[in-house]
DNA sequence: GCTTTTTGTGGTAGCGCTACCAAATTTGGC
DNA sequence: GCCAAATTTGGTAGCGCTACCACAAAAAGC
């Protein structure tokens, strides 16, 4: 006789069936009332609902996403949370994914392909229902992986042609060439350009490109004396900025393609007594509060950052409910602020320094 | 015989049984050779090891979870994960949490302790291993249901004598207190204290408490004239610096115990024309990096965000291995950024403005 | 060489839930 | 009032893995 053998009952948690046995009905009934209450009678429901209460019952989804082959949990991929943009999106994500029941894991890849590998095989080993990645770039088993998975997937970084399921994004070419057209038509003609470092930046990338397709169209020659790539934050504004004028002391504007290098920028001319706009003009990539609060205020790309996040979390709902249509590439729209670090002519007062 | 009841057997996705067979081994080896290899002969470790990389096989840890009765994913609940005071917390606590192999799991409360409730019930059904709530208030049933799960739980917005089980925070209390005395200590006299309206932040309500008691050791007065409430961001120190100087002229510093509103009432101090620090002395709660990026460059206590996010998922970690010992309340250490904004005599020329 | 210990591998049952079908109950048609 | 259809409830098997024990094989002891 094999008695003995195998596991013992576990009796520590509550499990569905102490709720049916205190409800009187079958545990069948219980799992029906939870996630079909339309399928069972008012007055059965009301009994399951009382017994849950009574017992302080909480379903336990590992359960039943195992039974049911599918869960409610999204996977999200950043390359860092605390940077704010990420965690902007990250929360228009998260708000309208909870308003449909859905939970989110977030892991931060920071811009790192095989991290990204990684977080997202862990991911798929806690069988996701669906990822969101920022990256457009992955390593070929990454690819794989998420093909393989078959579960709806959604870029957000930039617009890709080539998109591993969907994508939801804005151009940073065609923005990156807005604005730098923007500022031929305001007059300028030495624009210089910074970005993040291209090699590990693949944003930086289209970005410089739309730059170079401005100039082109603007008559401008291309000068790679008024092209830099410096490190993020504000620091990365000030040797920047510093580094430009050094260089190219006839520069007039500079576009800053990349977090808040443009107000380390401004503070560093605001230092030094180059007046900002008639020295030197300053344009941002995205819109973060504080540009509109800097005296003189900085003229920036609007980036649908959290347009972007409701919207993918919104397509993979979509996709989940089977109900989603359209393209699979949604290309939103930006626009541009202009405000007054880029303002000519009428020069404003308030920003003038010792 | 009832053979077509029940359920026919899934053939999608792969299995430990088929990664077995490949290996030609048991699936018991298969499960072994994953989470404890040195169980597990040389020789079949690499026999799996080549089945897996062979099939690409992604274990199922719902599966796993389930049948272990423990997972490898913490519930993170913060009032929101844009702002950057919890994002930059998130993110330390991720860094450290992967480190370790295990995941996050994100939601946003809004200072809502009935979301958070939700939230804690919700993650308590996906079976986390353990809790991080930025609250310390919350509802009976949330509270019920921590202490039912039994899991390792930590507080970290604010120092609490009655934690649910763990804390690791610093004082607000003490670090509003030694602003202030900070302040009085360099010679001002009548300072001014602005927080988030304290009904739903209960950290306001300490911060404010440190302010009283630091005013009654100064031996000053204290004014409802010279303390207000304001919303969060620019615009809350806007609107508070021009509310208190036209309520009480002769104000000599305020000190903003919350988010950005030091930069904005600094701001709007250099539109209208008022110096900072000769005219009013400005300080700040929490040190982002903005601030010392301005000019003048503003005082602020430092809080150690990061450090609140390493030590809790530490704590977590230590504890889910059976290895924590110390107090279940970890009191971090700040310390006051003494900069430009508060300095007395000596001014900054650099600071003025028209 | 034969038992004892150590080490490695395998079988079974069960984690708590849900899909699928069957059975019971109610409702409707005439 | 009787049978068919619609509605509601229940039983069984299985989701893919791991805990627990049993047992085989190798190593060690005498």
């Amino acid at each position: 006789m094999r008695q003995g053998r195998g596991r013992k009952r576990n009796n520590d948690a509550l499990r569905m069936e102490d709720v049916a046995a205190q409800a009187g009905v079958s545990p069948m009934t219980v799992s029906r009332a939870l996630r079909d209450p339309a399928a069972v009678s008012q007055a059965m429901r009301d009994r399951v609902q009382a017994a849950m209460q009574h017992t302080g019952y909480v379903p336990n989804r590992l359960a039943g996403s195992l039974s049911s082959q599918r869960s409610r949990v999204v996977g999200l991929i950043v390359p860092g949370i605390s940077n704010s943009l990420y965690a902007q999106m990250a929360q228009a994500i998260a708000d309208v994914l909870s308003q449909h029941g859905l939970h989110l894991l977030i892991a931060s890849s920071g811009h790192d392909s095989a991290a990204e590998e990684a977080a997202i095989a862990a991911f798929l080993g806690q069988r996701v229902c669906a990822l969101i990645l920022h990256s457009t770039r992955h390593t070929a088993r990454a690819t794989a992986l998420v093909k393989a998975a078959g579960i709806p997937t959604v870029e957000i970084g930039q617009l890709t042609r080539t998109p591993l399921d969907l994508c939801v994004s804005y151009s940073g070419f065609k923005a990156a060439k807005a604005m730098v057209m923007h500022l031929g038509s305001l007059g300028y003609r030495r624009i210089g350009f910074v970005t993040l470092p291209v090699h590990d930046n693949e944003r930086s990338v289209e970005r410089r490109r739309g730059y170079r397709a401005a100039l082109k169209e603007l008559g401008l020659p291309e000068d790679p004396a008024i092209i830099a790539e410096s490190e993020p934050g504000f620091a990365g504004g000030v040797s920047a900025v510093v580094q430009l004028i050094e260089r190219a002391p006839d520069i007039d504007a500079i576009f800053f393609a990349a977090d808040v290098m443009a107000v380390g920028a401004l503070f560093e001319c605001q230092r030094r007594g180059w007046a900002v706009p008639d020295r030197l003009a300053i344009a941002s990539f995205d819109d973060v509060d504080l540009l509109s609060h800097v005296a003189p205020t900085i003229t920036t790309l609007r980036i649908p950052r959290e347009e972007i996040g409701r919207q993918s979390a919104a397509m993979l709902v979509a996709r989940l409910n089977g109900t989603h249509e359209g393209p699979p590439v949604v290309d939103l729209k930006f626009d541009i602020a202009q405000r007054e670090s880029t303002t000519r002519a009428q020069k404003n007062t308030s920003g003038r320094r010792s």
